[in-house]
DNA sequence: CTATATGCAAAACGTTTGCATCCCT
DNA sequence: AGGGATGCAAACGTTTTGCATATAG
Protein backbone atom coordinates (compact mmCIF):
# COMPACT_ATOMS: atom_id res chain seq x y z
CA UNK A 1 0.00 0.00 0.00
CA UNK A 2 1.51 3.10 -1.29
CA UNK A 3 0.80 6.67 0.27
CA UNK A 4 -1.38 7.60 -2.08
CA UNK A 5 -3.71 4.42 -1.82
CA UNK A 6 -3.12 4.73 2.01
CA UNK A 7 -4.70 8.19 1.67
CA UNK A 8 -7.11 7.42 -0.62
CA UNK A 9 -8.26 4.60 1.81
CA UNK A 10 -8.69 6.78 4.27
CA UNK A 11 -10.68 8.93 2.30
CA UNK A 12 -13.01 6.66 1.54
CA UNK A 13 -13.23 5.75 5.31
CA UNK A 14 -14.04 9.56 6.47
CA UNK A 15 -16.15 10.40 3.80
CA UNK A 16 -18.49 6.64 4.35
CA UNK A 17 -18.72 8.58 8.09
CA UNK A 18 -19.58 12.03 6.93
CA UNK A 19 -16.31 12.96 7.91
CA UNK A 20 -13.72 15.25 6.17
CA UNK A 21 -10.17 14.74 4.90
CA UNK A 22 -8.76 17.87 5.60
CA UNK A 23 -5.01 19.18 5.18
CA UNK A 24 -3.61 17.76 8.57
CA UNK A 25 -4.95 14.60 7.95
CA UNK A 26 -3.79 14.06 4.51
CA UNK A 27 -0.25 14.84 6.02
CA UNK A 28 -0.24 12.95 8.96
CA UNK A 29 -1.14 9.99 6.87
CA UNK A 30 1.28 10.03 4.31
CA UNK A 31 3.77 10.70 6.82
CA UNK A 32 2.76 7.52 8.39
CA UNK A 33 2.79 5.62 5.30
CA UNK A 34 5.96 7.10 4.14
CA UNK A 35 8.17 4.60 2.24
CA UNK A 36 11.45 5.61 4.08
CA UNK A 37 9.99 4.75 7.67
CA UNK A 38 7.55 1.73 6.98
CA UNK A 39 9.30 -0.83 8.80
CA UNK A 40 9.30 1.08 12.36
CA UNK A 41 6.79 1.08 14.63
CA UNK A 42 6.37 4.97 15.76
CA UNK A 43 4.84 6.18 18.86
CA UNK A 44 2.32 9.16 18.26
CA UNK A 45 5.25 11.49 19.47
CA UNK A 46 7.45 10.08 17.30
CA UNK A 47 4.72 10.71 14.59
CA UNK A 48 3.97 14.36 15.94
CA UNK A 49 7.51 15.27 15.13
CA UNK A 50 7.88 13.83 11.71
CA UNK A 51 4.66 15.75 10.91
CA UNK A 52 5.74 18.90 12.24
CA UNK A 53 8.96 18.97 10.51
CA UNK A 54 6.60 19.34 7.40
CA UNK A 55 3.95 21.67 8.94
CA UNK A 56 4.78 23.51 12.13
CA UNK A 57 2.01 24.52 12.72
CA UNK A 58 0.30 21.02 13.25
CA UNK A 59 -0.76 19.95 16.85
CA UNK A 60 -0.58 17.30 19.02
CA UNK A 61 -4.39 16.76 19.83
CA UNK A 62 -4.71 16.52 15.63
CA UNK A 63 -2.40 13.88 15.28
CA UNK A 64 -3.60 11.96 18.35
CA UNK A 65 -7.11 12.48 16.98
CA UNK A 66 -6.31 11.41 13.18
CA UNK A 67 -4.13 8.10 14.65
CA UNK A 68 -7.32 7.09 16.43
CA UNK A 69 -9.43 7.67 12.96
CA UNK A 70 -6.54 6.12 10.87
CA UNK A 71 -6.92 2.91 13.71
CA UNK A 72 -11.07 3.21 13.12
CA UNK A 73 -10.41 2.67 9.62
CA UNK A 74 -7.98 -0.22 9.87
CA UNK A 75 -5.41 1.74 8.37
CA UNK A 76 -3.22 1.42 11.70
CA UNK A 77 -3.16 -0.78 14.19
CA UNK A 78 -1.99 -0.17 18.19
CA UNK A 79 0.44 -2.18 19.35
CA UNK A 80 2.04 -2.53 22.50
CA UNK A 81 5.19 -4.34 22.20
CA UNK A 82 7.88 -3.38 24.68
CA UNK A 83 6.31 -2.40 27.96
CA UNK A 84 5.10 1.63 28.14
CA UNK A 85 4.44 3.18 25.08
CA UNK A 86 1.84 2.66 22.44
CA UNK A 87 3.47 2.59 19.18
CA UNK A 88 1.56 2.40 15.86
CA UNK A 89 2.05 0.44 12.35
CA UNK A 90 0.63 1.42 9.42
CA UNK A 91 -1.78 -1.50 8.40
CA UNK A 92 -1.99 -3.29 4.74
CA UNK A 93 -5.39 -5.00 4.81
CA UNK A 94 -5.66 -8.20 4.50
CA UNK A 95 -1.99 -8.63 5.72
CA UNK A 96 -1.49 -10.07 9.02
CA UNK A 97 1.96 -10.27 11.09
CA UNK A 98 2.73 -10.67 14.40
CA UNK A 99 6.33 -9.49 16.20
CA UNK A 100 9.84 -10.39 17.68
CA UNK A 101 11.93 -7.98 19.45
CA UNK A 102 15.67 -8.28 20.23
CA UNK A 103 15.98 -8.82 23.73
CA UNK A 104 19.72 -6.86 23.02
CA UNK A 105 19.09 -4.00 20.54
CA UNK A 106 15.35 -3.81 20.26
CA UNK A 107 14.62 -4.48 16.66
CA UNK A 108 11.57 -5.39 15.97
CA UNK A 109 11.09 -8.09 13.31
CA UNK A 110 7.76 -8.91 11.89
CA UNK A 111 6.56 -12.24 10.80
CA UNK A 112 3.91 -14.60 10.19
CA UNK A 113 3.19 -17.79 10.65
CA UNK A 114 -0.41 -19.52 9.42
CA UNK A 115 0.47 -23.04 10.99
CA UNK A 116 0.41 -20.61 14.70
CA UNK A 117 -2.62 -19.03 13.68
CA UNK A 118 -4.04 -22.24 12.50
CA UNK A 119 -3.41 -23.48 16.28
CA UNK A 120 -4.75 -19.99 17.54
CA UNK A 121 -7.82 -21.26 16.08
CA UNK A 122 -8.16 -24.28 17.25
CA UNK A 123 -7.22 -23.25 21.36
CA UNK A 124 -10.49 -21.05 21.09
CA UNK A 125 -12.17 -23.44 19.74
CA UNK A 126 -11.31 -25.66 22.13
CA UNK A 127 -12.81 -23.06 24.79
CA UNK A 128 -15.76 -23.08 22.71
CA UNK A 129 -14.81 -19.85 21.48
CA UNK A 130 -14.64 -18.33 17.92
CA UNK A 131 -11.22 -16.41 17.48
CA UNK A 132 -11.36 -12.57 16.47
CA UNK A 133 -8.00 -11.11 16.50
CA UNK A 134 -4.47 -12.11 18.49
CA UNK A 135 -1.70 -10.30 19.23
CA UNK A 136 1.41 -12.63 19.45
CA UNK A 137 5.15 -11.19 20.81
CA UNK A 138 8.08 -12.91 20.77
CA UNK A 139 11.18 -11.66 22.97
CA UNK A 140 14.36 -13.15 21.64
CA UNK A 141 18.01 -13.07 21.73
CA UNK A 142 20.62 -13.12 19.22
CA UNK A 143 22.74 -16.62 18.90
CA UNK A 144 26.17 -15.04 19.43
CA UNK A 145 26.58 -11.04 19.40
CA UNK A 146 24.14 -8.15 18.41
CA UNK A 147 25.72 -5.88 15.52
CA UNK A 148 22.56 -3.66 16.40
CA UNK A 149 22.53 -2.53 12.68
CA UNK A 150 21.99 -6.18 11.36
CA UNK A 151 20.83 -7.89 14.24
CA UNK A 152 19.61 -10.86 12.27
CA UNK A 153 22.94 -11.93 11.29
CA UNK A 154 22.73 -15.47 9.57
CA UNK A 155 19.03 -15.06 9.44
CA UNK A 156 18.82 -16.48 5.85
CA UNK A 157 16.01 -14.81 4.76
CA UNK A 158 13.30 -17.80 4.86
CA UNK A 159 9.97 -17.40 6.29
CA UNK A 160 8.35 -14.91 4.13
CA UNK A 161 7.35 -12.07 4.94
CA UNK A 162 9.49 -11.59 7.70
CA UNK A 163 9.65 -7.79 6.87
CA UNK A 164 12.97 -6.76 8.84
CA UNK A 165 15.48 -4.48 8.35
CA UNK A 166 16.10 -3.63 4.91
CA UNK B 1 1.98 -21.56 45.26
CA UNK B 2 0.19 -20.67 48.24
CA UNK B 3 -0.16 -17.84 50.11
CA UNK B 4 2.69 -18.54 52.75
CA UNK B 5 4.80 -19.72 50.08
CA UNK B 6 4.50 -16.50 48.49
CA UNK B 7 5.33 -14.56 51.10
CA UNK B 8 7.75 -16.56 51.84
CA UNK B 9 9.58 -16.69 48.66
CA UNK B 10 9.23 -12.42 48.52
CA UNK B 11 11.01 -12.26 51.45
CA UNK B 12 13.97 -14.57 50.35
CA UNK B 13 14.08 -12.07 47.21
CA UNK B 14 13.86 -9.23 49.50
CA UNK B 15 16.74 -10.19 51.89
CA UNK B 16 19.07 -11.31 49.19
CA UNK B 17 18.24 -7.71 47.72
CA UNK B 18 19.20 -6.22 51.33
CA UNK B 19 15.45 -5.07 51.63
CA UNK B 20 13.21 -5.54 54.01
CA UNK B 21 9.19 -7.68 54.44
CA UNK B 22 7.54 -5.21 56.07
CA UNK B 23 3.34 -5.34 57.37
CA UNK B 24 2.60 -3.75 54.37
CA UNK B 25 4.46 -6.33 51.95
CA UNK B 26 3.39 -9.07 53.68
CA UNK B 27 -0.13 -7.84 53.28
CA UNK B 28 0.28 -6.40 49.74
CA UNK B 29 1.93 -10.35 48.72
CA UNK B 30 -1.41 -11.98 50.24
CA UNK B 31 -4.17 -10.25 48.96
CA UNK B 32 -2.27 -10.75 45.82
CA UNK B 33 -2.18 -14.50 46.05
CA UNK B 34 -5.40 -14.83 47.38
CA UNK B 35 -6.41 -18.39 46.39
CA UNK B 36 -10.01 -16.76 46.36
CA UNK B 37 -8.76 -13.93 43.49
CA UNK B 38 -6.31 -16.70 41.73
CA UNK B 39 -7.55 -16.73 38.56
CA UNK B 40 -8.33 -13.00 37.77
CA UNK B 41 -5.75 -10.39 37.07
CA UNK B 42 -5.69 -7.38 38.70
CA UNK B 43 -4.51 -3.96 38.31
CA UNK B 44 -2.92 -1.65 40.68
CA UNK B 45 -5.38 0.11 41.46
CA UNK B 46 -7.82 -2.79 41.91
CA UNK B 47 -5.46 -4.45 44.33
CA UNK B 48 -5.25 -1.51 46.11
CA UNK B 49 -8.58 -1.45 46.65
CA UNK B 50 -8.55 -4.95 48.43
CA UNK B 51 -5.54 -4.15 49.88
CA UNK B 52 -7.19 -1.19 51.73
CA UNK B 53 -10.07 -3.30 52.84
CA UNK B 54 -7.94 -4.72 55.21
CA UNK B 55 -5.50 -1.69 56.28
CA UNK B 56 -7.01 1.58 55.24
CA UNK B 57 -3.33 2.97 56.11
CA UNK B 58 -1.89 1.84 53.15
CA UNK B 59 -1.06 4.02 50.18
CA UNK B 60 -0.93 3.93 46.73
CA UNK B 61 2.31 4.60 46.26
CA UNK B 62 3.19 1.91 48.23
CA UNK B 63 1.13 -0.72 46.56
CA UNK B 64 2.58 0.47 43.06
CA UNK B 65 6.06 -0.09 44.76
CA UNK B 66 5.47 -3.10 46.22
CA UNK B 67 3.98 -4.47 42.64
CA UNK B 68 7.49 -3.58 41.00
CA UNK B 69 9.07 -5.50 43.82
CA UNK B 70 7.37 -8.51 42.87
CA UNK B 71 7.65 -8.42 39.47
CA UNK B 72 11.47 -7.98 39.88
CA UNK B 73 11.67 -11.43 42.30
CA UNK B 74 9.30 -12.96 39.62
CA UNK B 75 6.75 -13.54 41.79
CA UNK B 76 4.36 -11.18 39.25
CA UNK B 77 4.01 -10.68 35.54
CA UNK B 78 2.82 -7.20 34.45
CA UNK B 79 0.12 -8.26 31.48
CA UNK B 80 -1.37 -5.71 28.70
CA UNK B 81 -3.93 -8.16 27.87
CA UNK B 82 -7.18 -5.67 27.01
CA UNK B 83 -6.15 -1.90 25.36
CA UNK B 84 -4.80 0.51 28.05
CA UNK B 85 -4.46 -0.71 31.76
CA UNK B 86 -1.66 -2.95 33.22
CA UNK B 87 -3.04 -5.90 35.10
CA UNK B 88 -0.68 -8.05 37.21
CA UNK B 89 -0.58 -11.91 37.37
CA UNK B 90 0.63 -13.75 40.26
CA UNK B 91 3.29 -15.68 39.64
CA UNK B 92 4.22 -19.50 40.04
CA UNK B 93 7.56 -20.18 38.94
CA UNK B 94 7.92 -22.70 36.01
CA UNK B 95 4.50 -22.57 34.80
CA UNK B 96 3.59 -20.49 31.81
CA UNK B 97 0.33 -19.93 30.28
CA UNK B 98 -1.29 -17.12 27.65
CA UNK B 99 -4.46 -15.43 27.37
CA UNK B 100 -7.63 -15.38 25.91
CA UNK B 101 -10.03 -12.60 26.31
CA UNK B 102 -13.31 -12.62 25.58
CA UNK B 103 -14.61 -9.16 23.54
CA UNK B 104 -17.73 -9.31 24.27
CA UNK B 105 -17.11 -9.91 28.64
CA UNK B 106 -13.63 -9.60 28.96
CA UNK B 107 -13.20 -12.43 30.76
CA UNK B 108 -10.16 -13.87 31.00
CA UNK B 109 -9.13 -17.24 30.13
CA UNK B 110 -5.51 -18.78 30.40
CA UNK B 111 -4.34 -21.50 28.44
CA UNK B 112 -0.70 -22.92 27.07
CA UNK B 113 -0.30 -25.06 24.05
CA UNK B 114 2.94 -26.72 24.00
CA UNK B 115 2.34 -26.73 20.20
CA UNK B 116 2.35 -23.45 19.32
CA UNK B 117 5.22 -22.70 21.82
CA UNK B 118 7.39 -25.09 19.70
CA UNK B 119 6.31 -23.34 16.51
CA UNK B 120 7.33 -20.17 18.45
CA UNK B 121 10.71 -21.24 18.91
CA UNK B 122 11.59 -22.70 15.59
CA UNK B 123 10.16 -19.10 14.04
CA UNK B 124 12.85 -17.89 16.54
CA UNK B 125 15.28 -20.04 15.21
CA UNK B 126 14.76 -19.82 11.37
CA UNK B 127 15.71 -15.74 11.77
CA UNK B 128 18.58 -16.51 13.90
CA UNK B 129 17.70 -15.99 17.51
CA UNK B 130 16.79 -17.96 19.87
CA UNK B 131 13.43 -17.73 21.75
CA UNK B 132 13.37 -15.53 25.56
CA UNK B 133 10.28 -15.18 25.40
CA UNK B 134 6.68 -14.53 24.44
CA UNK B 135 3.09 -13.08 25.58
CA UNK B 136 0.30 -14.42 23.38
CA UNK B 137 -3.08 -13.12 23.76
CA UNK B 138 -6.32 -14.05 21.92
CA UNK B 139 -9.05 -11.97 21.60
CA UNK B 140 -12.38 -14.25 21.00
CA UNK B 141 -16.24 -13.86 21.08
CA UNK B 142 -18.57 -16.95 21.96
CA UNK B 143 -20.44 -18.48 19.19
CA UNK B 144 -23.84 -17.01 19.83
CA UNK B 145 -24.37 -15.87 23.11
CA UNK B 146 -22.18 -16.11 25.61
CA UNK B 147 -23.24 -18.98 27.98
CA UNK B 148 -20.58 -19.51 30.11
CA UNK B 149 -21.45 -19.24 34.04
CA UNK B 150 -18.51 -17.50 34.73
CA UNK B 151 -19.30 -14.80 32.14
CA UNK B 152 -17.95 -11.60 33.45
CA UNK B 153 -20.73 -9.31 30.53
CA UNK B 154 -21.94 -6.56 32.72
CA UNK B 155 -19.57 -6.23 35.26
CA UNK B 156 -18.17 -3.01 35.45
CA UNK B 157 -14.97 -2.08 36.67
CA UNK B 158 -13.06 -5.36 36.29
CA UNK B 159 -11.14 -6.72 33.01
CA UNK B 160 -13.30 -4.13 30.41
CA UNK B 161 -14.56 -5.22 27.48
CA UNK B 162 -11.30 -5.34 25.36
CA UNK B 163 -10.89 -4.16 21.87
CA UNK B 164 -14.38 -4.75 19.74
CA UNK B 165 -14.51 -1.36 18.60
CA UNK B 166 -12.89 -0.75 15.79
C1' DC C 1 -23.31 28.07 4.72
C1' DT C 2 -22.92 24.56 8.34
C1' DA C 3 -20.98 20.72 10.32
C1' DT C 4 -16.75 19.27 11.25
C1' DA C 5 -11.83 20.05 12.41
C1' DT C 6 -8.25 22.61 14.41
C1' DG C 7 -4.91 24.49 17.97
C1' DC C 8 -4.30 25.68 22.29
C1' DA C 9 -4.19 25.03 27.01
C1' DA C 10 -6.22 22.82 30.77
C1' DA C 11 -7.82 18.49 32.57
C1' DA C 12 -7.53 13.68 33.26
C1' DC C 13 -5.36 9.53 33.81
C1' DG C 14 -1.96 6.10 35.60
C1' DT C 15 2.39 6.18 37.55
C1' DT C 16 6.61 8.06 39.86
C1' DT C 17 9.12 10.74 43.11
C1' DG C 18 10.65 14.07 46.97
C1' DC C 19 10.38 14.48 51.56
C1' DA C 20 9.53 14.25 56.48
C1' DT C 21 8.43 10.58 59.41
C1' DC C 22 8.23 5.85 60.77
C1' DC C 23 9.70 1.11 61.55
C1' DC C 24 12.31 -3.31 60.72
C1' DT C 25 16.32 -5.80 61.86
C1' DA D 1 20.76 3.22 66.04
C1' DG D 2 20.21 3.46 61.25
C1' DG D 3 19.20 2.21 56.71
C1' DG D 4 15.27 1.09 54.59
C1' DA D 5 10.04 1.96 54.06
C1' DT D 6 5.92 4.59 54.37
C1' DG D 7 2.20 8.05 53.28
C1' DC D 8 1.22 12.12 51.41
C1' DA D 9 1.06 15.25 47.83
C1' DA D 10 3.23 17.21 44.16
C1' DA D 11 5.40 16.02 39.78
C1' DC D 12 5.36 13.34 35.56
C1' DG D 13 4.43 11.88 30.76
C1' DT D 14 0.81 10.50 27.94
C1' DT D 15 -3.68 11.07 26.23
C1' DT D 16 -8.18 13.49 26.28
C1' DT D 17 -11.21 17.36 26.24
C1' DG D 18 -13.46 22.22 26.21
C1' DC D 19 -13.66 25.99 23.64
C1' DA D 20 -13.22 29.67 20.30
C1' DT D 21 -11.80 29.87 15.64
C1' DA D 22 -10.97 28.14 11.02
C1' DT D 23 -12.16 25.27 7.03
C1' DA D 24 -13.89 21.43 3.96
C1' DG D 25 -17.54 20.20 1.11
Amino acid sequence: MNVKDAVSAFNDYLQSQGLKLTRQRALITEVFFDPAKRADHPTVEELYLRVKGRDSTVGHATVYRTLKLLVDGKLATPNRIGEDLTRYEPEVPGEHHDHMVCAECGLIIEFEDAEIERLQEQVAARHGFALRDHSMNLVVAPRGDCARADCLKGAAGEARGAGAAR
